[in-house]
DNA sequence: GTCTATACCTGGATAGAC
DNA sequence: GTCTATCCAGGTATAGAC
């Protein structure tokens, strides 16, 4: 592997366990075992850093949910693979909670230039579920529904990076399956 | 006002808009218009000062759920003051987050020793929830359902936070209080 | 492409005069 | 209680040898 494909793959790493800002060069260096001056003939800057780290979550969120896609004909069951991500990834959310939503609130904090690349990666999702909920027939509720399961799934993982329970999430999820069924069978009696 | 409630004040203000790590003591003493020297006389480490905003929030959070609590006789209406945050501070919650959660989440990732305190303040408010929702006869859900209300609007603090839209989180908190109403005068057919 | 050496700055923290 | 002066560690970033 290029050494500039394991700098961007322990970065990414770092910057979702330990923090864009708490993450030093000097970090990312030893975990990639090269010297720090090294660093610097790949990436310029740390912001640069930054901005490929993004663009590669970005293109593995793509090819995520391409893959949730055409695995799937019910967006339904699509949908629900977007919630069990809260199971499977579950010990590193708990630990350190959701990568998309703590990247872009600590970029949001820091006022960095590239929090609306952050928040790109949230539309991705936004802008897929919506289509889900097209498909589905909510029509004009779809951009709706989207962000209320956004919602939902971030604060799951911000409640359980707090309060560390599998079983919270556990129960969360089947909420969530459930509202979704009870939603699109009766969009009437299930609110929203 | 005494200089230590003053340097308090900022650094509370501070480390809610930029964070902790980022907040540095040139920043807080340049709020205060004091010099960096002088901040050593009250506080002796900026750990000591984190620890002291932390327990100046607790006590904040504290007095605040009781005067929700002596202002409403109907624990419904009590918890309906909860989700009215999400409203009345939403400017602020969509610039920085949620106070409680951003701090939580920062510290985690930092692994910080005050990462515990922090969580304590969660821990209020998912204890007085619960204790609405015992009064509501929902006894053995009540700590769930409160982890509940607590999810829900941490996830809608963290998408406005992402999508600056305050019509969403008018939809979000309308949300929650029909699920609210439905689930304590019906609670098979709400769900969970 | 990789290293060492180094410049430069800012951060937290201390000492001591006033 | 408040200040100035100062220390030291660590951070980003650069230069230049190999």
């Amino acid at each position: 592997m290029k050494t500039r494909d394991q700098i961007l793959e322990s970065a990414d790493q770092l910057f979702y366990q330990q923090g864009y800002e708490h993450t030093s060069f000097s970090d990312i260096a030893k975990a990639v075992r090269i010297s720090r001056g090294n660093f610097y003939h790949h990436f310029k800057t740390k912001d640069e850093i930054l901005h490929a780290v993004i663009d590669l979550r970005a293109n593995n969120t793509r090819a995520m949910l391409e893959e949730w896609e055409s695995g799937h004909e019910d967006p339904m069951a699509r949908i629900r693979c977007y919630l069990q991500i809260l199971l499977t990834n579950g010990s590193n959310i708990s630990l350190y909670g959701c990568p998309v939503g703590t990247l872009s609130s600590e970029l949001a904090k820091l006022d960095h230039a590239s929090q609306g690349d952050a928040v790109g990666i949230f539309t991705l999702f936004r802008e897929w579920l919506g289509k889900q909920f097209s498909l589905l027939g909510c029509g004009s509720d779809a951009d709706a529904l989207a962000m209320h399961v956004l919602a939902w799934s971030q604060g799951v993982a911000t409640l359980v990076n707090a309060f560390p329970d599998e079983a919270f999430v556990l129960r969360e999820v089947n909420h969530m399956c459930a509202w979704l069924q009870a939603r699109v069978s009766d969009p009437g009696k299930a609110g929203l």
